[in-house]
DNA sequence: TATTAATATGATTGACCATTCATATATTAT
DNA sequence: ATAATATATGAATGGTCAATCATATTAATA
């Protein structure tokens, strides 16, 4: 595994709000207003996210006006949901831990 | 999807150090030296990693003499491979895009 | 019990990057 | 042509955290 993928791909998929931004194209495509308020992200910050995600090949932008309406990528949407489901998982892990590790948690993850 | 968790998922996930060292342990498991050279990673900083992972419940430790032999998480390896043939796949992705993305991905990610 | 080997821990620091704010560009409508 | 709406871009900054170094702990062995 090449660490400059990994880091490409987590980079992409592994910060909170393009991953909000992904789930909420999931169930169709939406312009940017409507990412907006799908994910409660600042305008110009949702843009600076999708220019990223639409770099790295995640998303597919169209116009429409004045509107641009954005794209999941099929394969990703794919990941993501995969994805929704191991942090599911994952969630009973975080439960059933210690004390110790919840606050260990809280402390370095914010 | 809620962030904590989300976050803690892709703090152990997404490092790549911490991802080479959970790779490491898929094989069979091992003591630290052994990750150290696995991994090439130097010595306290894979303790580090490791605390980590051990506090979020990705790998489980015993003792044996004064060395300690870790072990990945059973559901975390099937993860683990799952995002191995995502980053694959990936890859293709990558490869493919333009020479303005190639180029923005190596500014970005470094 | 001193010494060596294996591993863990604490503190520091530098790099990265998400967010924010201000502003620019593009498109439509009046 | 001007205004209004939608989206993008540039710059600045504060927070986070991986890596490093020094040192502590634990266990085995002489």
């Amino acid at each position: 595994m090449d660490k400059l993928e990994f880091k490409a791909f987590f980079y992409a998929i592994g910060d909170y709000s393009r991953f909000s931004i992904l789930s909420s194209l999931i169930g169709r495509d939406l312009n940017v207003s409507e990412i907006v308020d799908a994910t409660g992200i600042e305008q110009s910050n949702v843009s600076h996210h999708l220019h990223c995600l639409l770099n790295c090949g995640f998303v597919n932008a169209k116009r429409n006006g004045n509107e641009r309406i954005y794209s999941i990528n099929k394969e990703v949407k794919q990941t993501i949901s995969s994805i929704i489901g191991y942090v599911d998982a994952y969630k009973k892990q975080i439960i059933s831990c210690n004390v110790a590790n919840k606050s260990y948690i809280s402390r370095v993850i914010k």
